[in-house]
DNA sequence: TTAAGTGCAAAATCTTTGCAAATGT
DNA sequence: ACATTTGCAAAGATTTTGCACTTAA
């Protein structure tokens, strides 16, 4: 069942069905929390360090995950929405950092906001918010 | 003038005046745009690299600058508003990045939208959004 | 079979730390 | 005069590049 959620992912942004991506992406598919370079390294067991850089980078390129960039530097990534594409993110989410626990989520949010600015385009929008987790409430 | 307003800014915040201090924070206030580090190393002149790195994290805790991380690994430093605290920002503005032209800007946005999550704490708000600008519009 | 992906070595960047000399109050 | 800040050297961390070897289609 995941393995085959696997494969059709990958699949179906063209990449071919290696092994270490398929690693990489079952580890997403299995984790409710964002991930960290060194988290997925950890995780995943002996996969070399550019290997891994390579495969985040083609499925962010593909849109198969999105990065999250935090403002102490910390850069984790997490699955994107199947309605992702590669041009427009349809993520209804924000990213969120807890000051006590320092735990990071993608916290959904019903009326998400509509952006508008005149005169300019928006594509893609992306928020990170810190504060107290419902968790440290 | 404008001296009296660096020295200012400088010393409400309990800093001592260092000259390179003034020079970095008078390059702020006179550029509308972002700044990443190798553009304030070019702009100041030949400032230490460690010693930039350095009054860069006291403006940042101090809350005279904050820091802009884009999706693509930039970093970039732009002033806050003089309102704005050591624990809560007052932005009422977002980071805009042109993928046409590049550029990286702070737009202020009227109505800004009121974030609300049940059950969490939010403290500071932080919104970069991608599109295109409105002089490549 | 051959085009694409992986792993290793090594370079290029970026960021941090420790300490002596210089500067601000 | 004393505490703070700066610049330099050097360590650590992160990210990128090139190339030979392996794997998927």
């Amino acid at each position: 069942m995941l393995r085959l959620k696997i494969e059709n992912i990958i699949k179906k942004h063209g990449l071919s069905l290696t092994k270490t991506r398929k690693k990489v992406l079952k580890l997403f598919l299995k984790s409710i929390k964002p991930l960290s370079l060194k988290e997925i390294r950890s995780l995943v067991g002996d996969i070399d360090r550019v290997t891994l850089f390579r495969i985040l980078s083609v499925f962010e390129e593909k849109s198969i995950i999105h990065n999250i960039r935090l403002e102490n530097g910390q850069n984790l990534f997490a699955l994107c929405k199947e309605e992702c594409s590669e041009d427009q993110h349809e993520h209804n989410h924000v990213h969120f950092q807890c000051e006590s626990c320092d735990d990071v989520s993608c916290v959904e949010i019903d009326n998400f906001p509509l952006f508008k600015i005149p005169n300019y385009k928006l594509n893609n929008i992306n928020i990170n918010i810190s504060g107290i987790c419902k968790h440290c409430y």
